[in-house]
DNA sequence: ACGTGTCAAATGTCAGACCAATAGTGTGAT
DNA sequence: ATCACACTATTGGTCTGACATTTGACACGT
């Protein structure tokens, strides 16, 4: 194996850089969970001995990474619970017309839920396979109840991504519609979009069950297409 | 709901906000480059009227986000241009073996770079193409040299990428492989990695040339089942 | 039970000072 | 003329202490 890997560059004397360890350590061991406070920053800064502007711009720091945001008279609360060894990759997509972002992501999660679906059907364990189908029961329900079944969809489909048994694509989708959710707060939680893909969700646990990535990949196909009309026709 | 309509919504007193757009609009008016110098925090500090540390908070944050870096006794650099509407998708991929990481990334990447060929193959225009075989060229005189074509490769597939005119996949692959570059930095430079997938690379832009979605597909699946393998001996 | 006021605590902001590293300049020896 | 070295101005990094603004919780009076 080629030399020492990922070793700290060394900045001497920085802070900073220690401050950061430290508090994503502090995440790490304490166990702390999405929505958990954080220290504050006058805590913060006695335990560790440094000025309170230090632990203030490692605090801006983590918020510009969207693992912590900060409520004014209230305290910082932990967005995502992260640890000092995971790697952000941040991605800008650039300004445009919301119609057209929102299709580029469809061109994006083509790629992606059809090689997910794919990896879940050749890896999906006995338990995967139940907690999937635990979601697709609970979509279902809700949908035929007549409600929207956004949040049950996201579920059956986040289900998916962790059969692959590869982080990166749960990231991924999570990210993405995270960011577009503000977008969306009303048109999306309201009505049942995409509620016509509804009856392919089945055909695609079917498909993953049965260890067939062929089908699995054509009824992901065919989720995606209705997503797409309908991206296409919500803006008229 | 009496809701008187005519109040003023808020006279937001954030000030940190303020300076984050000014200097977003900053960054986006002045045309900056990749690499360029933003101007010092006492210049920021003075020409918006705020304090110091306001200015470096911001300057914190917008190095969470990976736009800028800064430089003790130099300055701050701007490492990719960004505007105000630009919206920022943060990716953590947690923990684990380099092997693993990289493996995880293939998966990904299969299912993205399929998907891109196949776009390129139908989107693509004859600038595209052209702008395409500008690198493959380069490329193949760089390999045929006995220099390791790396550089040149990456440039090879952002092309491809750029052809489907969808600045996603882009962003996806490049900050992906920026990732892992801090990691590789030795071997992936010297040696010629996944030099064996070289000749399949004309193969895949004669099929997009052609517009044969299909044959880009298999081409790129060629090429990263080569990465892969590599990948597997590499950590032997 | 319901507003209302008060207060402690938290983040937000500022000013001023000093430290540390860097790039550029100039000086001096060769 | 060239190279090595010291110096200096500039820049980001850190600390301190102060004040402002907002929030949540509790006590109080009606």
């Amino acid at each position: 194996m080629p030399m020492s890997q990922g070793l700290a560059p060394l900045p001497p004397n920085d802070r900073a850089l220690a401050v950061m360890r430290a508090v994503s350590n502090f995440i790490a061991k304490s166990g702390l969970k999405a929505g958990d406070r954080l220290p504050t920053e006058r805590q913060l800064m006695a335990q560790l001995a440094v000025g309170r502007s230090t632990v203030r711009e490692i605090i801006r720091q983590l918020q510009g990474q969207g693992v912590v945001e900060s409520r004014r008279g209230d305290g910082t609360y932990l967005l995502r619970p992260t640890s000092v060894d995971a790697i952000h990759i941040p991605l800008f997509i650039p300004a445009a017309p919301l119609r057209d972002r929102l299709l580029q992501t469809v061109d994006v999660r083509r790629g992606q839920e059809v090689q997910a679906s794919a990896l879940a059907a050749l890896r999906a364990t006995a338990a995967d396979l139940a907690g999937i189908e635990a979601r697709l029961d609970q979509m279902e329900r809700v949908h035929l109840a007549g409600d929207p079944a956004n949040h049950e969809d996201l579920a059956f489909h986040l289900a998916i991504y962790d059969a692959t048994h590869n982080p990166m694509f749960r990231q991924l989708l999570e990210q993405i519609r995270e960011a577009f959710a503000s977008f969306w707060s009303k048109p999306f939680d309201r009505q049942d979009f995409a509620g016509r893909s509804f009856p392919f969700h089945r055909k695609l646990f079917d498909a993953i069950r049965a260890r067939n990535a062929a089908a699995a990949n054509r009824h992901t196909l065919s989720i995606l297409a209705i997503v797409e009309e309908d991206i296409k026709e919500m803006s008229h």
